[in-house]
DNA sequence: CGATCAGTTGAAGGGTCTCAACGCGAGTGG
DNA sequence: CCACTCGCGTTGAGACCCTTCAACTGATCG
């Protein structure tokens, strides 16, 4: 079955599960949970019975479909999603990558309906507050609402990366600075952010940096060259942090003299012809 | 003196002025007017110490800089602001342009400060409401609530329409789509959504676009040239609303035999060379 | 009226898109 | 077990859109 179609069987998650679920059974409320995952000290205490629901999703499922009708806002508790909207002709424009503590959905409450579809990248589970209670004024819990709100103002300050990515820049600038992104995130989910695993494939990436998915090939291949990290496959490796950092500030097209050269850690020979970066390796 | 060095003569809006204003003095009480020109229909009572305050702008003006505190989340109330982002190396990426009733500011909050920085295009004015007041869980005003919540969520939808108008698209019809949401835009202000002043520069437009300046010139003139609209400056009117639509479909980069052709007002002849796409005007 | 900047237009070069072909791995069913 | 299929990832070659540099015009303002 293919990856894109694996479409999910519960697209609307509180369609058949009654609204209000306490922490009943002995077992912690699903709200204290959610309230942990998303950095908050606060205990909300037991009187709410704010309907906080934790789901699982294999890879490939989708979370919500664009143009669904908004139900929840969803954190994403483990896992990988992706975010995207198909145009008329079926182009697929990626709009993001979130994972552990971010916020998912949220763009769907002025419209009533999901602007962008999620899908699951990887197996992952999130909790779910349904959209009555991110609105409904009665029944709020403060300790949910500073979560809620630090949680979106870090979506809106994410969606301004995306600029960064796309904007007026070569293909391999958009590349590393991707790639930072990615390692900076890794790093603060406590994971190592010079060594990870793309959760995400190159048509993928080429989506959300606006290039031809040949071309994240090559720019892959190109950053490799300058031994600024290794390949393989999905497996990324980050050799040389302040190398890469130094390209992803170029904003021209031009990155002529621009080159990486600090941290020199081999000679710059060989001028292997074909790129106006030095080449720094022996390919 | 220059447009972008005007700089803000009261960079902290919050600084020299008390901090609570209520409704006092028979005037009415400003969060009731923040609410009424967010659509709310409740009325907050007058029991509130809700601290909001309304500043104008002059054009040039800065409404907060990049790296600045964050001190409060801004209402447009009136006017237009640019968005943007600079570079280590000066290169400016703008990141949106923001009218009436749409938040600003509001991604400082995760960080303690602005990642961006916000300008008035034009003479303009805005509902500041502290950071505090949005923070703080006791003293929130459930229509506050609401309203914000709604207009974070249209903020977080707009800045996935930024990824539309950068990516992976030719020039022309990125700029079709601009065209595009700034007439949505107009007609949701009740202004004409056919005809209407562009309030940013070329410059704007093309760091907005993620192109050259020079480039919005010549797809302007293209857009003219296939008549689906007149640019005269800065003043532009739609000619040919169906077509531009179906041009901002486009998505592949060769736009050959996608040309926009329902609605034949003249005879498609000429074939003057040097584009792709059909021209149907003497030029 | 001169200065400055926004906007336009032209020419040349190059980076990226597109089309193609190939190797590879995973999932599938005979 | 293995051929088969399908999609992912890579590599190559040519076309072409966009960038860059440059010069010019027009508008705005003191």
């Amino acid at each position: 079955m293919s990856y894109y179609s694996l479409s999910s069987l519960a697209q609307t998650p509180f369609s058949n599960v009654p609204l209000h679920v306490r922490g009943v059974g002995g077992e912690r409320s699903q709200l204290a949970e959610l309230l942990q995952l998303m950095g908050s000290a606060e205990d909300p205490g037991w009187a709410s019975d704010m309907s906080v629901l934790m789901r699982r999703l294999r890879s490939g499922e989708t979370l919500f479909h664009q143009g669904a009708r908004a139900e929840a806002v969803y954190f994403v508790r483990a896992g990988t999603f992706k975010t995207f909207r198909i145009a008329e002709d079926g182009y697929e424009q990626v709009l993001g990558f979130s994972g552990r503590a971010e916020v998912l959905g949220f763009d769907a409450i002025c419209m009533g309906q999901h602007p962008t579809a999620s899908i699951a990248l990887e197996d992952s589970s999130v909790y779910a507050v349904s959209m009555r209670d991110i609105l409904r004024p009665s029944q709020r819990i403060p300790a949910l609402d500073q979560v809620v709100t630090l949680a979106v103002s870090r979506a809106l300050t994410q969606q301004g990366e995306l600029a960064d990515v796309m904007a007026a820049v070569a293909a391999e600038v958009r590349l590393a600075r991707f790639m930072l992104q990615l390692s900076s995130r890794m790093e603060a989910c406590g994971q190592s952010p010079r060594r990870f695993r793309l959760r995400m494939g190159r048509r993928d990436i080429a989506s959300h940096l606006g290039v031809a998915h040949e071309t994240v090939s090559r720019s892959f291949q190109a950053l490799a060259r300058w031994s600024l990290l290794s390949v393989s496959n999905r497996e990324v490796e980050i050799l040389d942090m302040n190398g890469l950092k130094t390209l992803a500030h170029c904003t021209r097209r031009h990155l002529d003299d621009i080159d990486p050269l600090r941290s020199p850690g081999q000679a710059a020979g060989t001028a292997q012809a074909g790129r106006p970066v030095p080449d720094r390796a022996i390919a």
